[in-house]
DNA sequence: AACAATGGCCTTTTT
DNA sequence: GGCCATTGTT
């Protein structure tokens, strides 16, 4: 770990004399932190970001106080971030803070800068200039298409898994052949994985780890280009750096500098800012550990630490901090404020997720009414997806609007992948995924079997589907003909058309709006379909075509054999002469360094690939949020309500037994406390249904983490994490005050809830013995780890392998 | 090819 | 309990 004393608040030696930076209006308003953090000199820098700490706001302000002073150029501007909206947002504000427009900075997402870059560099990269992405849904179909193909049997390979597999494979930057396996099933897959990659390679089309990977390889393999790069970008600023993985790391040290004998021979200044507290996408790949890789790969000197935190009351924050120093191996960070305690916050135990959901409607009708707290402005927030059920029913009976976030979207939607499917086949015939998708959508008189001796044909001369449809004898193949001929005629009809005009023409000649008149939820179809037409209108208009590019000179590598004028960037005062621009640079568009250009709709699909749009419902109304801890981390509300505090849901069971499971429900626990301003809900409930069943849950361990004098109870406490009251009449007394009146099923309230298997203290566990769990089935107790609440055994099972289990949460009954 | 029925799954998720 | 995907039926 790092040492402590790395981490000093202190302000760093600025370029400037303080007081002429005072004097900017740029740096007002800045607390020392933010202002050090704002004005460090070149080199790499760390920056520990809390939550609420103003984080955004030192990033954009940075880029904005380097220009400004002439210490950078627009085109040596690089800033990644992990989500378009984080990437909107950085772009919203600079171009708020600059007198100029932003288009020349490189701003966005990882796979949008690498996108970017591989269209730039297509032919290096070994990539058709208009190669297409595949989002997860469509790399799904591929998979499982290949499978068939090479009938590879799915109970002993199921495609999710293979797709995991390969993303993963990706993520460690690994190549089928760098994978080690050793034995059959491994192999298999690794086999599995090579075809994958000769298939998307033929189709001319990338998955999302790709598209970061194949970036990774061109800049690695490419030593004019890499210099290219490194020379231009001197600034790279990168968000969430928490969030991070090995590839992703990797990426930036290749646009960062050389390493030589093992640390980085500096050429631009990196910039992280992460909180490793909020470290939250460990099961996606995410490597907190990057951030002390950084410090110590980087030769990192400086490191600030922003503690200030602008949101949140005292109470809040409180709980917040003393919670998370529960977790080891921290960067060591405290949130202060300067506002007072605040409300304590208020803690509700349920006897059931009904009386827990109706205590949420009771306490959010007065924080509207009495608090005059815009609607909007509250949220609830729960662990998993399938606890929004009970609530969202609670609010809709009470007629209070709300508003669920997660869920499909838009670009995700059926009837929209259906139209961007032909819309890819317009641009790429041989793209057999989207090909697979619409041959017989609508329906045409193709199905299963002409399918199968298409794909068969197609293997047996390694052509596409496209291709291959001339070689289907009889009926199956006349159907196939006309659906090729469809295709091929409406590309022809729509040459030179624009976009708008190609949509609708499609729309109309394909037969999809026709199709969906006739379904009974057809009508929300459609009204998507025409939406689809809004938005590539918007995107026409938005991105604005036409606007002037610089042609860049490429050698026979690829890479630009002189620094463009937008590389070496505009001379200081220029920006400030340029004229004030909203529009930001998009990727996929046109290319400022090589003036190298998409076709509009090219453009427009590599949009709704990388850009799915929104996942909420209907925006704008003043509704109540309604989202995963997960999804809100970033936001922040005026009252915030965190449910189903359990032991086995948050924590949640499957993570208590993962290495470091327990710390990152922690993180997540902390993720979700910060997000309120003034107020803060917390619950648990007694009894709960899942999965079907009725589940007896203990509260959460985290209560045990709160400091008691920041939290008000407003149901007794118990005892003590995972000692059940014996007698629990009383808490059924108490929830019939708020929420019994709503009913409870009979099998909940008959008897009192008796938790089942945690009466005995004791454990009675000891290696050696044979014990049962409810899902995994027989076992061994191989070991027992800690005492009482905190005691794990690992168990191997016959079916499903050695696993360490929290005797609090798991069901294990002894067997003899 | 369209529909009904059954079975298996079930933490979190962006690009 | 409810959602999905795949299977079976007409």
């Amino acid at each position: 770990m790092l040492p402590q004393d790395l981490f000093s608040g202190a302000p760093a030696p600025s370029a400037a004399p303080a007081a002429t930076l005072a004097a900017s209006p740029l740096l007002a308003h800045l607390n020392p932190e933010q202002l050090a953090a704002v004005t460090l000199p070149a080199g790499h820098a760390l920056i520990l970001a809390g939550a609420g700490s103003g984080k955004t706001r030192v990033l954009t302000t940075r880029i904005a106080w380097l220009l400004q002073n002439g210490l950078a150029t627009p085109g040596g501007i690089l800033a990644v971030t992990f989500t378009n909206k984080a990437a909107k947002e950085m772009v919203a504000r600079l171009s708020a803070m600059l007198p100029f427009s932003v288009r020349g900075m490189w701003i966005g997402t990882f796979h949008g800068l690498c996108n970017r870059l591989l269209r730039a560099h297509h032919q290096a990269a070994g990539l058709p200039q208009s190669f297409q992405i595949l989002d997860t849904q469509d790399q799904l179909s591929a998979i499982k298409r290949l499978c068939k193909q090479f009938n590879v049997d799915d109970e002993r390979f199921p495609p999710k898994q293979l797709q995991y597999f390969i993303a993963g494979c990706k993520e460690e930057g690994q190549r089928p052949r760098d994978v080690v396996a050793t034995d059959p099933d491994a192999r298999k897959k690794v086999e599995l994985y090579q075809l994958y990659e000769e298939q998307c390679q033929r189709e001319g089309v990338v998955d999302f780890g790709e598209l970061m990977l194949r970036s990774f390889e061109l800049l690695r393999d490419n030593d004019p280009l890499r210099a290219h790069y490194q020379r231009r970008f001197a600034h790279i600023l990168v968000d969430e750096f928490q969030d991070t993985n090995k590839l992703q790391y990797a990426w930036l040290k290749q646009l960062a500098g050389e390493e030589v004998d093992g640390h980085l021979e500096a050429r631009g200044s990196v910039i992280a800012v992460g909180d490793d507290d909020q470290s939250i996408y460990a099961f996606r790949g995410a490597r907190v550990g990057n951030m002390a890789d950084f410090v110590r790969e980087f030769g990192v000197q400086r490191q600030i630490k922003l503690e200030h935190n602008y949101r949140s009351y005292s109470n809040i924050l409180d709980a917040a901090n003393h919670l998370i120093s529960h977790n080891s191996a921290r960067l060591g960070k405290n949130l202060r404020t300067d506002q007072g305690p605040g409300e304590p916050v208020r803690v509700f135990e349920a006897s059931s997720d009904i009386a827990e959901a109706h205590w949420m409607v009771d306490e959010i009708k007065q924080l509207v009414k009495n608090d005059g707290l815009a609607r909007q402005e509250i949220a609830v927030l729960y662990r998993s997806n399938a606890q929004s059920r009970v609530i969202e029913s609670a609010l809709f009976n009470a007629s209070i609007p709300y508003r669920v976030y997660g869920g499909l979207r838009f670009f995700e939607r059926a009837e929209i992948k259906h139209a961007l499917a032909y819309l890819r086949l317009l641009e790429n015939p041989h793209d057999d995924t989207s090909f697979a998708r619409v041959v017989n959508f609508p329906p045409r008189g193709i199905g299963a079997r002409s399918i199968e001796v298409l794909q068969d044909a197609a293997r047996a001369v390694g052509c596409s589907l496209h291709d291959a449809v001339s070689t289907v004898p009889g009926k199956a193949g006349a159907n196939l003909g006309a659906f090729v001929a469809l295709v091929d005629v409406l590309r022809e009809q729509t040459q030179g058309h624009n976009l708008r005009s190609i949509i609708e023409r499609m729309l109309d000649a394909t037969g999809l709006i026709e199709h969906y008149r006739t379904e009974k939820e057809g009508q929300d179809r459609i009204e998507n379909l025409q939406e689809l037409v809004n938005a590539a209108e918007s995107f026409v208009t938005l991105e604005g075509f036409g606007r002037d590019a610089v042609a860049l000179p490429l050698d026979e590598h690829g890479a630009p054999l002189t620094q463009s004028p937008a590389s070496q960037g505009l001379d200081v005062d220029a920006p400030l002469r340029d004229a004030p621009l909203a529009s930001a640079a998009v990727p996929g568009m046109v290319d400022v360094d090589t003036g190298e250009t998409l076709s509009p709709l090219a453009a427009f699909l590599t949009h709704a690939a990388l850009e799915a749009g929104d996942n909420q419902a209907q925006a704008g109304q003043d509704a109540v949020q309604l989202m995963t801890v997960h999804a809100s981390k970033g936001l922040e509300f005026d009252a915030v309500f965190i449910g189903g505090l359990e032991d086995g849901l948050f924590p949640h069971e499957n993570a208590l037994g993962d290495r470091g499971g327990i710390e990152e429900e922690r993180r997540l626990m902390y993720v979700a406390i910060t997000r309120a301003r003034q107020r803060l809900y917390l619950s648990h409930s007694q009894t709960r249904m899942l999965h079907g069943q009725t589940r007896y849950n203990t509260q959460s361990r985290f209560f045990d983490e709160l400091p008691e004098g920041a939290l008000k109870w407003i149901t007794p406490r118990h005892p003590g994490f995972g000692k059940f009251a014996p007698d629990s009449g009383a808490a059924c007394a108490y929830s019939a005050g708020s929420g019994g009146r709503f009913g409870f099923k009979s099998d909940t309230f008959a008897s009192p809830p008796v938790p089942p298997q945690k009466a005995a203290p004791a454990h009675g566990l000891r290696a050696g013995i044979n014990v049962f769990h409810t899902k995994f089935g027989e076992g061994k107790v191989l070991a027992i780890e800690g005492t009482g609440d905190d005691a794990r055994a690992q168990v191997s099972f016959a079916r499903h392998g050695t696993k360490w289990l929290a005797l609090a949460v798991a069901k294990l009954t002894v067997v003899d």
